[in-house]
DNA sequence: TTTATTTTGACAAATAATGTCAAATATAGA
DNA sequence: TCTATATTTGACATTATTTGTCAAAATAAA
């Protein structure tokens, strides 16, 4: 249940790469990597699917890290948080249904 | 599982009270209010927490209708969905249980 | 009709997201 | 330690998104 930041800074440790030769693969400044790993900032979708293929892992995988952790951040202030979140998993259950036809 | 818009028109329509009336209400054009009705456009958080006081409903129960909306917008177009939202609450969960200490 | 209400779309202003850069800090090797 | 390399920080610029106004068009009700 690792956040986004925390599994590309394990894989990209695990491959002993600097954040420069990932960030200059990803257009952008290690800066910004260096916060993605940390949570400071948010990665953009197409940066995580860039990611996926560098390291070669399942897209899907670091997608739902990605976007798992923009649901909790948008919450996470909430009270009604774990609510809402159980309320939306039903609106997307009824929306995808009729979608399947 | 109706949406915050859905809700909200019906309570205003429940009253007979055009929408010029209840955007002042809210200091905004009732253009927006229209928009917000029919889900074209969000509503901030301030407007929700005055809607509630306005229309005297709870106002957790327009909170977690806003939210959720604003949850299943951000997944909706992605395949893993579902899968994200399981996995944020799975973190909710997790954060909330250290918060209670 | 004519009057009130709602909806639409073009546009403006405010806010948030995304990025660069350079300097400060931390880490590792000789 | 000294020096290289790597990482982090924060000020700032750019761009994108959100939030809003306004006026006209469409709809509904008297």
């Amino acid at each position: 249940m690792d956040s986004l930041g925390d599994t590309i800074r394990k894989l990209r440790e695990g491959r002993e790469l600097p954040l420069r030769i990932v960030a200059s693969y990803l257009d952008i400044d290690q800066a910004i990597l260096s916060k993605i790993e940390r949570q400071q900032r948010k990665a953009t979708r197409e940066q995580v699917v860039k990611l996926a293929a560098y390291f070669k892992v399942k897209e899907d995988d670091l997608l739902i890290a990605w976007l798992s952790d923009k649901l909790v951040n948008e919450v996470e202030d909430e009270e009604v948080a774990l609510k809402a979140l159980q309320v939306a998993e039903e609106k997307v259950k009824y929306i995808t249904k009729d979608r399947k036809k």
